[in-house]
RNA sequence: GGGCGAGUAGCUCAGUUGGUUAGAGCGCCUGCCUUACACGCAGGAUGUCGGGGGUUCGAGUCCCUCCUCGCCCA
């Protein structure tokens, strides 16, 4: 094939649409990305097992970026151990979203003008079923289009049979425990989705509200005495039992134990004393709701108040338990916000409104509906956290687990340590239902592992509590669920639990993340991974969080489709420091996924060079490369490889903590991906593609030994280039490598993505001089191209050059054909070493002069076209900078005090430094002398 | 109110136990369609490291203080 043909054949611009899906079926075939226990050195395998559990996304859910920039990071760190040689296994699967799905199939219903009731809840969990196995998973193929390497046999859903079975028995072992309690309390409620809320569930905002005084008449006060109460939700004033002051304020001490009459409601209520109150805020007196405020039934409960509700589960006013006839027919059925107002006019037109003003409060809000949460009066199960947070409170204090960025460690510590009661019951039908059964003729309840029927004491009828669990209360089980548990001899939980690296958004630290380390220690009694990795979030140019509602989300899958996965992928791990966000443009997604998609073209067009000129007949192996048959070109770049592999490991590692805790050097170091994703781009393009591949032209089109060695070394340096990228660009790597020529004998494997991962090669000890000299060149080739610059030379002329070193003449003898090609340049060497004798006629007028860090000269005599006037400013310019840099420098060494304190090497470092500039200070001013007249 | 954090180039961010002339990507300016790549090449500009004070031979880095912003929890 001509080499026209082959250019042909591989076009410009990379084209992924071609490629992606193939390659990927390719791996699927092959079941690389399938895990076998036996491997696991855990189950007497030879492998380390490398695990890592995916945030299980809702099973409703539709890809968007921030699962893309998730699932990224994972699949970067499971590809990168796959490729060192761990058994790696990462787990995928969905959550069963109760409240998410329900709502989706709710909000059909009433499309159709029919309410969940009209069907019945098991005609409702059929079709929400049906639904699920309709749509449900798409996700997860979704994922696949992005490259990740997840163990599709494995996938967990957390309602199918083995899931739920974990639910129940991790339900009654608590129970057992002691662990999960009914408690009668104040909760969330969402009057939208109809059910409870966890504490996590009903989401802070800070938001302006009004704060109202309203005048509660003093019942028999002589002078019509009124006490002014400050409350934002006046609404409930019709369920208050009391009004509250503290016990040590002056100004109300005397009314304590008298009566108020409440407006409206009509109901006389007494003047309590409670330290709860804070003499400071609003009036100082406070009315007490206790079964519309958590806080009231805390007082409520201290001082034995009834409790009244006095609005309906939808938040409606309404009469209900122990409300009597508290709230007047005029509100009944009137929606809480409504009534506010309509309260607020009715005090005002009575004048019990003293005044409003404005007020800054906390409201919580439904984190999936966004309605504004009502606390409620209700019985519900909830779990006591305190002894289940004491191990994975200290689990992070000991460095069993760590959490990245550092900074979370602290936010987890704070909030465990102030962890409340998990109400883990939901009002809703889509769920794993509570294995509590009731016996309504002795009032015994039954905790159970399997359905019952009958109650065991009376043998009276049962009946199953009608509520459903928390989500939550499925997904903390997933790194032992997923593995087998409750079955502790499960081959899988022996192989891969412990698992290593939990990776999600810091949303849901404590939704699921905090959850899942006391899960671990309360039902294996290890901690269920050992790194906790919180990456940032997707946002637009303006900061705001990307997502569909608002409309600046963008669809991975589009920029899939436009510049392939690759794109999308180095993106957002070039993109993305550690913790930190992500800002991606939803109207240009050309300019937001450039540096991807630029960066595969780049790699593209290095395989097309090398396809082209090295071809596909096998190349030498370096390893049987003799020293001297190596060029100073071809010692740099492995070099530099061997320095690239360095950073790379040291951005990623280490991958687990030594002897199962984290030491404290190594606790915070490591998955720097945007560090790994740096280093290994600029080696291939400031290194390979801007320096090495030059130096091969001219060499790989002559025949003979040199040819055969540079051939064999591009191809290797760019086969472990492709090896390094692999993890972030799985699929432009896997299709260059498999076009790659190989040494004969080499042992190849069928796939990239398991092909080892480099290790450091250093060829000699003379490395870093090598590296130090060929820098020098590039440094000599960049004088000549910037002269070239600021002359407007045309790229296509050639100039001459002079190179006058009084140190490094044989380097530059030696490379002087090497900096000629670099540089469009006649390179000649004038005067050696203590021969160094400057050439009049060039170092005078009539050429342009750069001089080197180490002093060396590039003079390149350009006759009539150089400026006299610019070169000199050019030249003053910089002995001037210089200079000023010089006094900072002999000044710290001048300064005994630098000298005596200052660790030896430092100070050396300083005095070599000195030495090198004020070489270089006399070569400029000598020249400027020359060229100048002083 | 409590806790955590951030402020470094126009933008997004690095900056390792204090020690080169503070870096990268993107953007910007100039010149080039140089036979792998214009999604490119070569060259270039850009910073009172939020303000103030302190410790130190030496501070972007440590301490104090103030300002601004963000997140989490009451």
């Amino acid at each position: 094939m001509s080499t026209t043909q082959q250019l042909h054949d591989l076009p410009a611009q990379y084209d992924p649409g071609q490629t992606e899906r193939a390659i990927y079926e390719r791996w699927i075939e092959a079941g690389i990305f399938s895990a076998e226990e036996k491997r696991s050195r855990r189950n007497g395998g030879d492998r380390d097992p490398f695990v890592i559990v995916m945030p299980p996304p809702n099973v409703t859910a539709v890809l968007h970026m921030g699962h893309g920039l998730n699932t990224t990071v994972q699949d970067v760190t499971i590809r990168w151990r796959r490729m060192i040689g761990d058994e790696t296994l990462w787990v995928p699967g969905t959550d069963h979203a109760g409240i998410a799905t329900q709502n989706i199939i709710e909000k059909q219903l009433a499309a159709e003008g029919k309410t969940k009731f009209d069907l019945g809840r098991s005609a409702f969990t059929e079709r929400t079923v049906a639904f699920v196995e309709e749509t449900g998973g798409e996700i997860l193929r979704q994922l696949r289009a992005i490259g990740a390497s997840a163990d599709w046999n494995r996938t967990a859903y957390t309602l199918s049979p083995e899931l739920s079975r974990a639910v129940r028995e991790a339900f009654v072992q608590l129970y057992e425990r002691g662990l999960i309690y009914r408690g009668h309390r104040v909760i969330h409620w969402c009057p939208r989705c109809l059910t409870s809320l966890s504490d996590e569930e009903a989401q802070h905002s800070e938001e302006m509200g009004m704060l109202y005084h309203i005048a509660y008449p003093i019942v028999g006060a002589k002078d019509h005495a009124r006490l002014a109460v400050a409350t934002t939700r006046p609404e409930t004033m019709l369920g208050d039992v009391a009004v509250a002051v503290h016990p040590d304020d002056e100004r109300y001490k005397k009314l304590i134990g008298k009566s108020v009459l409440l407006p409206i409601a009509d109901v006389e209520i007494p003047i309590i004393a409670d330290e709860y109150v804070d003499p400071a805020f609003g009036t100082g007196v406070v009315k007490i709701t206790p079964a519309h405020d958590p806080n009231d039934f805390e007082v409520g409960m201290r001082h034995k108040l009834p409790m009244p509700v006095i609005m309906a589960p939808d938040g409606k006013m309404a009469n209900g338990t122990d409300a009597g006839s508290r709230v007047p027919p005029e509100l009944l059925g009137i929606d809480r916000f409504e009534a506010r107002e309509r309260i607020i006019k009715t005090l005002e037109n009575s004048r019990l409104l003293i005044k409003v003003e404005p007020h800054q409060h906390a409201i919580r809000h439904c984190y999936r509906c966004d309605t504004v949460v009502e606390p409620r009066l209700s019985d519900q199960w909830f779990v006591k956290m305190e002894p289940l947070a004491k191990p994975a409170l200290k689990a992070v204090r000991d460095g069993t687990i760590r959490i990245l960025p550092e900074r979370w460690e602290a936010v987890y510590i704070n909030w465990l340590e102030n962890i409340r009661d998990w109400n883990i019951s939901r009002q809703l039908w889509w769920g794993h239902r509570i294995p509590v059964w009731y016996c309504d003729r002795c009032n015994k309840h039954i905790v159970s592992r399997t359905d019952v029927a009958t109650c065991d004491k009376c043998a009276g009828p049962l009946r199953q509590d009608e509520d459903v669990l928390d989500t939550w209360f499925s997904s903390w089980l997933f790194p032992i669920s997923t593995l087998g548990w409750p079955d502790k001899s499960s081959a899988a939980l022996a192989a891969f639990y412990p698992t290593d690296d939990l990776i999600t958004a810091p949303e849901i630290l404590f939704f699921w993340v905090s959850r899942m380390i006391m899960a671990g220690y309360a039902f294996m009694d290890a901690a269920p991974f050992h790194t906790v990795y919180l990456h940032g979030t997707v946002r637009d140019t303006d900061h705001v969080k990307m997502s569909k509602s608002l409309g600046n989300g963008i669809d991975p899958l589009d920029v899939v489709a436009k510049y392939g996965a690759d794109a999308l992928r180095y993106t957002v791990v070039a993109g993305m420091g550690m913790g930190a966000d992500l800002m991606l443009d939803h109207r240009d997604l050309e300019r937001s996924f450039a540096p991807g998609r630029n960066f595969a073209t780049k790699l593209w067009n290095i395989g097309r060079f090398l396809l082209v000129n090295v071809g596909t007949t096998p190349v030498r192996s370096v390893d049987e490369l003799r020293d001297n048959e190596l060029t100073l070109a071809d010692r740099w770049i492995l070099g530099r490889l061997n320095a690239t592999i360095l950073e790379c490991d040291a951005a990623l590692g280490p991958a687990r903590p030594e002897k199962g805790k984290w030491r404290l050097e190594e606790r915070y170091s490591g998955l720097r991906l945007s560090e790994f994703a740096e280093a290994a781009r600029r080696f291939v393009w400031n290194d390979v593609a801007d320096w090495y591949l030059e130096t091969t032209k001219g060499r790989i089109g002559a025949s003979g030994t040199d040819s055969e060695v540079a051939r064999a070394v591009l191809t290797h340096v760019f086969d472990f280039a492709l090896r390094l990228l692999h993890p972030i660009m799985p699929f432009i790597t896997e299709t260059l490598w498999q076009r790659l020529p190989f040494p004969v004998a080499a042992e190849r494997c069928e796939f990239l993505a398991i092909a080892p991962w480099p290790i450091p090669h250093p060829r000699s000890k003379k490395e870093d001089d090598d590296m130090a000299r060929f820098d020098l060149v590039r440094e000599a080739v960049g004088a000549v191209r910037q002269i070239r610059s600021d002359y407007a030379i045309p790229p296509g002329k050639s100039v001459d050059a002079m190179i006058q070193s009084p140190t490094s003449g044989q380097l530059f003898e030696q490379q002087a054909g090497q900096i000629g090609q670099l540089s469009r340049a006649n390179v000649n060497i004038t005067g050696t070493g203590s021969m160094a004798v400057p050439v009049p006629s060039l170092s005078g007028a009539g050429a342009a002069h750069s001089v080197l860090s180490d002093g060396s000269e590039v003079i390149v005599p350009l006759g009539g076209l150089v400026d006299l006037t610019k070169e000199c400013g050019k030249l003053r310019a910089e002995l001037a900078q210089l200079e000023v840099q010089l006094e900072t420098l002999s000044k710290r060494l001048r300064n005994p005090g630098f000298t005596s304190r200052a660790p030896a090497a430092v100070v050396e470092g300083e005095r070599t430094k000195e030495e090198e500039w004020i070489k270089r200070r006399e070569q400029l001013a000598e020249k400027v002398k020359a060229l100048c007249g002083g």
